[in-house]
DNA sequence: GCTAAGTCTTTTTTT
DNA sequence: AAGACTTAGC
């Protein structure tokens, strides 16, 4: 033991030189002593204190110390966070170990997310749960239509009054799985609308999961579930937390109990646990992420898990920093900390109120291109917003002036029709047993209906899920055309080798996507895009499951993705820009309604991480930061055509009283609105807009 | 039993 | 603006 210390020394003392004493401290504490593995540790990280820095250290000081990096797990809550991780500890191990830092590469692979870590544990134990370790895994559109077929089967889809539709069926059964609260408590608690309910969604969901069991295919929830079910076995739990000699968990602050539970049961005692989060940051509590995770984890060990507390931030500017400070500071519960920063003091966040959305779109691009004349280039730049669909007019306005932009968050690309049916049938290939999946293969032909698909899958299912079993169906006489094609390239899947078979699949495809879809050309083009990205990967299960858990999280525009060496503006929702950073920020549509979003103002708690919302991102931005408050937009409402607007009035999280942290504008600036008025007409307006539509009634 | 067209509702954030 | 459900026509 001395030895090695001795030997060592020197070079570890350097390379932890960068940090600073309470992330040094954090380090050491995860590090242990040498003799067993260290006691749980808790690390709480404020925003932009080097949280992600302090955790590489830490992997990397174990793995310097001579730990076995495959017995290392960290969890991270994207695959994004993981792959930077693995990233950073990979640098800081070379640095430190020199070219022995070689023998890391590849080694650090327990890294990913809980329900991708799941999904892997799963097929290594699914002999063990009498589980098929060939099962699918649905996302959550899958889930929903499978909970739509079953809502459907037992008669629930035409009732007198109106049932839950599939997707709050879905969160209702999602919520109690992962808060493991009783259907009742997460009625009365989260859907109270729906509480009439109970007794039929009780037994909705006994029949999806039957359903699920049946076609061999497990959901987001099941990936946890089933994992949480090995380890309460304790025998199991010695078995899956022994293969880990320390559990590093990221983002603590948005874990479920239910993740909270598959902890405690891997590392009983909490030695060799070490998480770490921001309860100020916490905003994902409608995945049922509990705030509570990380406030209790100290006082679930005896003795208590130590706390380092990390204050430092070395992000953003002083005046960003009291900014956001101030906002957080208005919350209900008062946090444990205060940031503080030795940047300098930089220009205080701007707080620009704009005519409406268009105006909006108007002045953020013209400052993205004053930033970058001013040496920002466009991926330091970030335009953040609530909801998917409020950067709508601005991505118009971008493509207009030819700003290439990516955006994350929202839709992807995997959720268009075309590309779901592609991967559709190679789900079905790989498990025909399968409902939803199947039903989907089986419309796209022509004559083929809900009738016919549900017959199919029937005749699968007797068979006992063999494909075989379509070859002697005899499908009605208007679907008789394409079937044999259809059986052929079903057999042909079964027997190709990846990723060719995907390229078969697409060949068989393309006719029905002229088909069904006018602008097949566009559609096209993602599907070649598809095989390229399959061609990463080394088997035709990989790629599914990976791409189920671990989706493309950019869109950009028609244009396809800029190259990787091209500049461009990042679009983002704030949820995906949790652990980002970027020189200048801009937050669309800080108004009542937007944040907080007026579907989340029901209770006190809701509110309360709309504000922290807002807190996360204003905490993004290092150097410049603009708040926009548009006085006047559409609410997101139903009327397409109408030109309905609401006066929206500026968030509520910076009241008056917080206006000294801010500087307030208008834009456009009175002077040049006079101006831009002395141009135009002086005759009143007439609304001719009005007349047109009056002219049809 | 399939398809297309029409009416109605519902709208966040994501693994 | 898209999905769920209904209706009419083939």
């Amino acid at each position: 033991m001395d030895a090695v210390a001795d030997s060592v020394a020197p070079e570890r003392l350097d390379w932890l030189a960068g940090l600073n004493g309470e992330q040094r401290r954090a380090v050491d504490l995860a590090a242990g002593t040498g003799s067993g593995p260290p006691g749980p540790l808790l690390v709480i990280a404020g925003a932009g204190s080097g949280k992600t820095s302090t955790l590489a250290h830490i992997v990397a000081r174990l793995i310097v110390d001579g730990a076995d990096p495959r017995r290392l797990l960290l969890l991270t809550f994207s695959r994004r966070a993981a792959r930077e991780m693995t990233r950073r500890v990979e640098r800081i191990a070379a640095e430190v170990l020199g070219k022995d830092g070689g023998t890391l590469a590849g080694g650090l692979d327990w890294a990913g997310t809980f329900h991708a870590v799941g999904a892997r544990l799963l097929r290594d134990y699914a002999h063990a749960i009498g589980l098929d370790p060939d099962f699918t895994i649905h996302d959550r559109a899958d889930s929903a239509d499978l909970m739509s077929l079953v809502r459907h089967e037992l008669g629930l889809s035409s009732l007198p009054k109106r049932f839950p539709g599939k997707g709050t069926c879905l969160a209702i059964y999602s919520r109690a799985v992962n808060a493991r609260a009783p259907l009742g408590e997460v009625l009365a608690e989260t859907f109270p609308w729906c509480g009439e309910w109970e007794p039929q969604l009780k037994a909705l969901f006994a029949a999806y999961v039957e359903a699920k069991q049946r076609q061999n295919v497990l959901d987001y929830d099941d990936l946890l579930l089933y994992w949480a079910g090995i380890v309460a076995e304790p025998a199991f739990a010695a078995e899956i937390g022994g293969r880990f000699d320390h559990v590093l968990v990221d983002e603590y602050q948005d874990t479920n109990a239910l993740q909270a539970a598959i902890l405690l049961a891997m590392k009983p005692d909490g030695r060799g646990l070490a998480v770490v989060g921001d309860d100020a940051q916490s905003i994902y509590s409608f995945r049922a992420a509990t705030v509570r995770n990380i406030l209790d984890f100290p006082s679930a060990f005896a003795p208590p898990a130590r706390i380092v507390t990390l204050d430092r931030n070395y992000r953003s500017t002083q005046a960003i920093l009291a900014a956001a400070n101030a906002v957080i500071g208005l919350a209900r519960e008062r946090f444990t900390k205060n940031l503080w920063s030795e940047r300098n003091a930089g220009e205080r966040p701007r707080l620009v109120s704009v005519r409406d959305e268009a105006a909006q779109a108007d002045y953020v691009a013209d400052s993205v291109l004053e930033g970058r004349e001013a040496g920002f280039a466009l991926r330091q730049q970030a335009v953040l917003f609530r909801a998917s669909h409020h950067s709508g007019p601005l991505e118009i306005e971008l493509t207009r002036r030819r700003i290439p932009f990516v955006k994350f968050g929202g839709l992807n690309f995997l959720e268009a029709t075309h590309v779901k049916d592609l991967l559709a049938v190679l789900r079905f290939a790989e498990n025909p047993r399968d409902r939803v999946t199947g039903f989907r293969v089986l419309q796209l032909l022509p004559g083929i209906g809900p009738g016919t698909a549900e017959k199919a899958m029937q005749a699968i299912e007797t068979a006992g899920g063999s494909l075989d079993a379509l070859a002697a169906f005899a499908p009605p006489a208007r679907g008789a055309a394409d079937w044999p094609a259809f059986t052929a390239l079903l057999a042909e899947l079964a027997r190709a080798v990846w990723p060719a078979e995907l390229e078969r699949a697409r060949r068989w495809y393309e006719p029905h996507l002229e088909r069904i879809h006018e602008d097949a050309a566009v559609r096209r083009a993602d599907l070649v895009q598809l095989e390229q990205i399959a061609a990463g990967y080394p088997t035709r299960e990989r790629f599914l499951t990976d791409l189920t858990l671990d989706p493309p999280d950019a869109t950009s525009d028609e244009a396809g993705p800029p190259s990787r060496d091209e500049d461009y503006l990042i679009l983002s929702t704030i949820h995906s820009a949790k652990g980002q950073e970027w020189r200048s920020v801009f937050v669309l549509n800080a108004v009542d309604g937007c944040i907080p979003s007026d579907l989340a103002t029901g209770t006190t708690e809701e509110i309360e991480e709309e504000r922290r919302l807002l807190y996360v991102a204003m905490t993004r931005a290092k150097d410049r930061l603009h708040l926009m408050v548009p006085q006047r937009f559409h609410v997101h409402g139903q009327a397409a055509r109408g030109d309905r607007h609401v006066y929206a009035s500026r968030t509520r999280f910076i009241p008056d009283a917080l206006a000294g942290s801010f500087e307030k504008a208008v834009w456009p600036p009175a002077s040049a609105q006079a101006g831009a008025g002395a141009g135009r007409s002086q005759v009143a307006p007439i609304d001719i807009r009005g007349k047109m539509r009056t002219m049809w009634q």
